[in-house]
DNA sequence: TGTACATCAGTGAACGCGCGTTCACTGATGTAC
DNA sequence: TGTACATCAGTGAACGCGCGTTCACTGATGTAC
């Protein structure tokens, strides 16, 4: 995560500590009671330490939280890459998502922090694009492969222009793919991708919130099921 | 909503609409700075009355944000209701999807309120579930002429069991179907309403967060698609 | 129609809370020669 | 190896803020006879 060269002083290496140290409690407090339960004057008194002591190691609360934001993500792009997709199709597909959906029910304070009601005030950083590009982007080269059906039409013209107009989504797409943006393989990939999405989000968002209990359904078969029928508007094998 | 029956006293007029104002600037509030932009005391600076005097109105700050969250399930509930879906099929669920993304991309604030991040340490009220069920009753007579595909085979299995053991579901699917637990075609029902639900979910969810920005699609594409892909998947006519 | 009482809306002062953040400081750890 | 200085971690006191909520009260509006 954090870029860790080898040659780290003892002080360098005390602040990294304590740094993890202040966040792992500031997710702690984020799970026991959201955004707004994560308080610098608690974690310093969990630590040991006064309060401005924090200081020290982050410039204001927003900082410490947009470092959550950030951290989260790359947690969860991680968690993602490193599914094993060789046997592409479906079988990938179900891969990919179950790691998702893992990762979200895992810690769905962090999930909700990254995915849900934006909180206001507070401007998540641009770089926030960029993350959710690495968390899709291994299913970019599994709709690859697609056949999408005619349902898919409207949604693919309008990709396929967006491709066309924005370099830097051809790039990733290329990047993932292999494939240029002529190809209209690239637009059905960018199109499974961008549909994929909110079929994982709004699943796994309702359930972090709880809002499936009492329904005596696995939430993993809703998840399934909705990738399935996914997988057979893109006819993929 | 508040049930008023005719013989309405000056007081209770007058009682009726401070509480409107009451709540419209908490709406307002809401839409600014999220829930915990919600001050009581702001509030009452801004319709002129001192602090206190709201309790008079509402017990408390947590019983004024309940009432948001019901009248905007109403609302809601409300707006899909009145939606005409005589034409059945993929005609009348898109109008319903419509209608309900239209709603929630209104009042994107409010859409969040209840279907988005769950406030801690304030439990919604139990008749969440049922102010839920009221939004999705109008999607179940169109899923029953449904004939689903094989991928929609373990959640069809799933809710069967789920509407033959819990009677407030098998209800709730009769009285928008009118179809007894027993009949194949209420499983159906109740599988595509609770489909539908995630990708509404999600679709409108990421749209309201913003995370679609500069993506050059239409949203309503997206949504559009999306319901495509599930009525095809119950061959909807 | 008038009077006596009950109900209700609203006030002002006050309490206690926890928060983020600034400031001037002390003492320990590292660095240059 | 020792000394002089710079860097950094951490402290304690303090500030100001806005909040939710309680309390004892005043004055206006409705109700019963």
């Amino acid at each position: 995560m954090t870029s860790t060269p080898q040659t780290r002083s003892p002080r360098e290496r005390y602040r990294d500590r304590t740094r993890a140290e202040i966040k792992e409690i500031a997710v702690r407090q984020l799970a026991a009671g959201g955004v707004e339960g994560v308080a610098l004057l608690r974690i310093a008194r969990e630590i040991g330490m006064s309060g401005p002591a924090l200081y020290r190691y982050f410039a204001s609360r927003d900082d410490l939280l947009a470092e959550l934001v950030v951290d989260a993500y790359a947690a969860v792009a991680a968690e993602i890459q490193a599914v094993d997709t060789s046997a592409g199709g479906r079988t990938a597909l179900h891969a990919l998502a179950t790691a998702f959906r893992g990762w979200a029910v895992a810690q769905p304070h962090l999930y909700l922090l990254i995915q849900g009601t934006p909180v206001p005030g507070f401007h998540a950083p641009d770089e926030t694009v960029t993350h959710a590009r690495a968390v899709l982007g291994p299913f970019l080269p599994l709709f690859a492969e697609g056949q999408p059906r005619r349902s898919l039409g409207p949604l693919l013209d309008e990709f396929s222009r967006w491709l066309r107009d924005d370099a830097m989504v051809a790039a990733w797409v290329e990047q993932w793919t292999g494939l240029p943006p002529e190809e209209p393989a690239a637009a059905v990939a960018l199109t499974g991708a961008i549909a994929v999405w909110p079929q994982l989000h709004g699943t796994v968002s309702l359930e972090s919130a709880g809002q499936f209990t009492g329904m005596g359904h696995r939430p993993t078969t809703l998840l399934a099921v909705q990738v399935d029928i996914l997988a057979d508007s893109f006819q993929l094998a």
